[in-house]
RNA sequence: GCUGCUGUAGCUCAGUGGUAGAGCGCACCCUUGGUAAGGGUGAGGUCGGGAGUUCAAUCCUCCCCAGCAGCACCA
């Protein structure tokens, strides 16, 4: 056996015998930095302690300082730990894989009665009792053949299954907890007693498909968060109240914005003030539409069948549509996307290649029967308003529109502070229409688009719609979490289906290429981003009561009402609250509802001429005149757009 | 749709095999109070819907509906 050279981070470098474990490495440096060591950077790979080195290469020792090896190791050892707590528990048990995900892990098992959350509180008690037996973490390599014989001999054959997906005759590892043994790719930590035991928390129940498929059996998921230290691990529980607060669906309920019924499951009702917000999103997006160049059009909502069988809705999408019953003997079903209202309008004229590119769009609500278990507040709801358009153009012209349909979302995403935006490409599903030579057209078109505006983006194989190739707009909100919303489609086909031309210059009538996109996606799921993302707290040009002027003393009343009718008449959306309760009572009551700003008039304000403003979030006041002040808000509600 | 959990007053939630309670909100009265809850009185409920067990069901069982979490799906 030959010797090799390891160079550190410092550069140094040492010669040690081939073979030699970082383990070694490491106690070899110091007897403490052996103990607190938990894995290594082998050439920047991820090592275990315990795998042997046998060439020259750069090594780093990570202990528990190093935050992200560190995370990965702690939530891998943990998924093992808890896999071994429960089958200790339920022997019974069989189980599946336990991956690390972003701030924890998860773990799935076989087992005929659900866990509930009180076994939560057993299976932790167990897992720290693992922890502190500091039982040693060991790896061996094996044989497929010698694994496959021990998961069956074990009855655990969705190990077995696993093992059969692993290409070729590569080894496999596994690995011991103690007694309790996993097939892992690895890393571990030394020994149990490694991992926190104050710094994870197991946090829910769920079903979860045998490899995410939905005919396969579901299995018992638990989830776990996990991390170094105890004040992480609060940090993060505490992050997520702050998130259940901005619920949209709490936020609605208190901002008295909108409610769903039981009778109508996952279909809004707006209340007046919902509907102001969701009124002015439309017309923001109609202003910034007829800038672009769209005609804006209302097709009907309910429309026979012999359409959507044109469309190729009948047949592809009849799952998801509602259909509706009527006295005579047609089929009329309700309209899950728009397209097909927009094709018949390009077709009741004769279009010329001068009338394109054609920028048709509509506020149109479409309706889809959406899988029950899919609902959630606004974000997923069964009835909702798109602001689509489709863009029917020259193949020639079809990059350039692709472009253009880019840049308006971008922009129009950064007025409502969305700057962080990635790109989903999804291509040819299985279920399809249309040529392969008119999808690799479609498909590459949005490629270009993409690449010329130097978009980064993710290509989802197999995931496009069943007319064409999709582009989805994912934004991250003020709490890091993402939300798709505009889409960009490529569509050859419905044109050709539906017998959509336009004369060429010289005359001959040809197939036009058709785009469709929307830009909010859903007026619906957009409001319910907008005030997860503000907290409720919307700008003020957005929020649907801008300013309540409240009086101090009843003899103020007189003053307050004139007040407000000064601030309607600049068009602010202003309220008057002359009620018999105290000015504390009343500042409390409109901050709780988001109010941004709070206007307060007792009888030294009616003499002066002035209001005492209050701003929602400040605690301090500042009395002002009141004509200056409402020329102010009016200037300060303009939308991004007008400013 | 699948797995699990939940459904009691407008909202948030207690509670019991003998048909129900709190706080907030609401109505009325007193109070005119200067920036996050002034006081009093009162009205509100087929206990999600249907069936079953029982002398008796809001409570136990079954079916349905809706909601929540996750999965699968999606704008």
């Amino acid at each position: 056996m030959g010797s090799i050279s390891l160079t550190f981070p410092d550069g140094n470098r040492r010669d040690f015998d081939a073979g030699v474990t970082p383990a070694e490495v490491a106690a070899s440096i110091s007897n403490s930095l052996g103990k607190k060591a938990i894995s290594a950077y082998v050439d920047g790979q991820h090592w275990d302690l315990q795998w042997p080195i046998n060439a020259d290469a750069t090594i780093a020792i990570n202990t528990m300082k190093n935050e992200v090896p560190a995370n990965e190791l702690v939530r891998h050892d943990l998924a093992h730990i808890m896999a071994r707590a429960v089958q200790e528990i339920w022997p019974d048990t069989k189980v599946t894989i336990g991956p690390v995900i972003e701030y924890g892990w998860y773990y799935d098992f076989d087992r005929t009665e659900p866990f509930t959350p009180e076994d939560l509180g057993l299976i932790e008690k167990k897992m720290k009792e693992i922890i502190n037996l500091r039982d040693p973490v060991r790896t061996e390599v094996w044989s497929r053949a010698d694994a496959v014989v021990h998961y069956e001999a074990n009855n655990e054959p969705y190990k077995v299954e696993l093992i059969d997906a692993i290409p070729g005759d590569e080894p496999l590892r596994m690995y011991w907890h103690g007694d309790w043994q996993d097939l892992c790719r690895g890393p571990h930590l030394q020994h149990t007693g490694q991992v926190p035991a104050d710094a994870f928390k197991l946090m829910s129940v769920a079903g979860a498909y045998w490899r995410g498929d939905s005919d396969r059996p579901m299995l018992q998921r638990i989830y776990g968060v996990a991390f170094t230290g105890k004040e992480k691990l609060k940090a993060h529980l505490t992050m997520l109240e702050e998130a259940a607060k901005r619920d949209h669906r709490k936020l609605g309920r208190e901002m008295d914005l909108f409610h769903f019924e039981e009778h109508a499951p996952g279909s809004v009702f707006w209340h007046p003030a919902g509907w102001r917000v969701f009124q002015n999103l439309i017309a923001y997006m109609r202003r910034r539409q007829e800038a672009a160049g769209y005609i804006e059009v209302n097709t009907p909502d309910i429309m026979d069948r012999a359409l959507w069988e044109t469309s190729g809705h009948w047949f592809n999408y009849m799952d998801n549509m509602f259909l509706a019953q009527t006295h005579d003997d047609r089929d009329y079903a309700l309209k899950p996307m728009n397209c097909p209202g927009h094709m018949m309008i390009y077709n009741h004229a004769l279009r010329s290649y001068r009338d394109l590119p054609m920028k048709i769009s509509e506020f149109g609500k479409v309706h889809r029967y959406e899988p029950s278990g899919a609902l959630h507040g606004l974000l997923r709801v069964r009835s909702f308003t798109q602001d689509d358009a489709h863009i029917y153009c020259t193949p020639e012209q079809l990059t350039d529109e692709c472009l253009k349909v880019n840049d308006l979302i971008l922009s129009i995403y950064k007025d409502f502070g969305f700057e962080d935006v990635h790109v989903k490409l999804s291509t040819r599903p299985e279920n399809r229409i249309g040529s392969d030579e008119s999808w690799d057209l479609s498909e590459g078109a949005l490629k270009t688009a993409l690449d010329r505006a130097g978009m980064s983006y993710t290509i989802f194989e197999g995931e496009g719609a069943f007319y064409g190739p999709k582009l989805e707009y994912v934004l991250r909100d003020a709490i890091g979490r993402d939300w798709q919303c505009g889409t960009l489609q490529v569509d050859y086909n419905l044109p050709e289906r539906f017998g959509s031309t336009y004369v060429t210059q010289s005359g001959e009538k040809q197939a036009p290429v058709m785009l469709h996109r929307a830009l909010f996606g859903s007026l619906e799921r957009f409001t319910g981003i907008l005030i997860e993302n503000w907290e409720g707290k919307l700008p003020f040009w957005l929020a649907p009561r801008q300013v309540v002027v409240a009086s101090i003393v009843s003899d103020a009343n007189d003053y307050v009402q004139e007040v407000v009718a000064k601030l309607k008449a600049v068009g602010l959306q202003a309220e008057a609250d002359i009620r018999n309760e105290k000015i504390n009572y009343k500042v409390r009551e409109h901050s709780l509802s988001k109010v941004p700003v709070i206007l307060a008039c007792g009888l030294r304000e009616m003499e002066e001429g002035t209001v005492t403003v209050r701003r929602l979030g400040q605690k301090q006041t500042s009395v002002e005149p009141f004509d200056d002040l409402c020329i102010a808000l009016a200037l300060e509600a303009r939308p991004p757009d007008l400013v």
